[in-house]
DNA sequence: AATTGTGAACCTCTTCACAGCT
DNA sequence: AGCTGTGAAGAGGTTCACAATT
């Protein structure tokens, strides 16, 4: 019966309820009104147990004897994710990776946004990718805050890459995606994951020869 | 006196290890001849026992009262990844992800070779990215093994990556580095690594409302 | 009969702390 | 004196198993 709870939620969770909003919009494109955990775990290879856990870290959605209904579920799962709001994200480097981003279209809904780009190379600067502007990487202050980005998508060089987190924290930015192998400093108030593509590559051949 | 142990070892193990060789390749380049499992773990933003903890899994590198020997930490961490060895890589999807694969030169070093790409568009087979040639995807079963390719990094749509797996596992590979956000299947014996980079955007809204 | 919500058990990974080595 | 290697403790996350509910 309770909605809410003091226990520290793992960060594995949050992944995982985002893998169950992707697939509770399926289901509810299908018009399937409801899902038992067991059946969640069956389509994200998870146990049933797991899927109730994770849920009940945020309040009780299901109903004893029939599962959780489909829309209340969507809706709650938004709630928890924060995907109720409208987000802006900007990629900071037009590279090859930074391009990917702004080409693949398929965060461009469920709230998220990307609508501006950064590139400190005057070949770039002013030209467009998948409608995105690329701005000037020295107007990046004013112009995060006139767009008011909510995220930050550092693909830059690891050389530059604090100097790009100093420049967003000083604009405000709370939220940042790090893809530069640099361990980065920013205040606590500031979040930032990082991504370590090529160590991702790497640890393959760890596995191959185990 | 172990060199070698039969505790199950962290997967986040060997990611860490691959910091730890990334980091004693600097400090080897800069001469420096050894380095204690502290002042590492000051590079790495780690606990020393951490550090320590990961490199006795696998044996006792380091000397008591002076630390671990620079040029056989890197021989070590070589050994232990398998970065003994040559490998070669293919990316399979050579749309704008799989470009900047292509375009990324880091890994092209430490042993790893990417060597072949894949795709199904006419428009951009027989064409060359940064020197790396694209196959018509319907070639893809004889090509990895005429070129001994090791890893498979698969960033086609979801909907064809499950047809790219059951082809490449036909083609004998045993490593898939796999950026389609579905749960794929594959025989036991093949491992299946997965980077849900969208996945990665979204659940920062969590952090941002909580 | 079916399925949730959850305390308790379990398992995994990290940190502590120090004996022992150089 | 400095630092490793590691048993033991601690923290964190997952699974079990079942009472409670519809």
């Amino acid at each position: 019966m309770n909605t809410a709870n003091k226990k520290r939620i793992p960060e594995s969770t949050i992944s995982r309820l985002n893998l169950y909003l992707r697939e509770v919009l399926i289901l509810n494109e299908l018009k399937i009104p409801r899902i038992s955990s067991a059946d969640l775990g069956e389509r994200t290879n998870l146990s049933d147990a797991q899927i109730r856990r994770d849920l009940n870290y945020f309040g009780s959605f299901g109903k004893t004897g029939s599962g959780y209904a489909v829309p209340e579920l969507v809706k709650s799962l938004r709630k928890i994710l924060g995907r109720e709001e409208f987000w802006n994200i900007a990629v900071v480097g037009a590279g090859s990776l930074g391009s990917a981003f702004m080409k693949y279209s398929g965060f461009n809904k469920e709230n998220l946004h990307l609508i501006a780009a950064f590139d400190n190379d005057p070949a770039k600067v002013g030209q467009k990718i998948n409608n995105i502007p690329i701005h000037d990487i020295v107007q990046i202050r004013p112009v995060l805050q006139e767009k008011k980005i909510a995220i930050c998508v550092i693909t830059v060089p690891a050389q530059n890459s604090q100097a790009v987190v100093d420049e967003a924290v000083a604009a405000g930015i709370k939220c940042i995606l790090n893809f530069a192998p640099v361990a980065l400093t920013a205040p606590d108030d500031v979040i930032v994951r990082n991504v370590d593509l090529s160590g991702e590559l790497e640890i393959l051949t760890y596995f191959l020869v185990h």
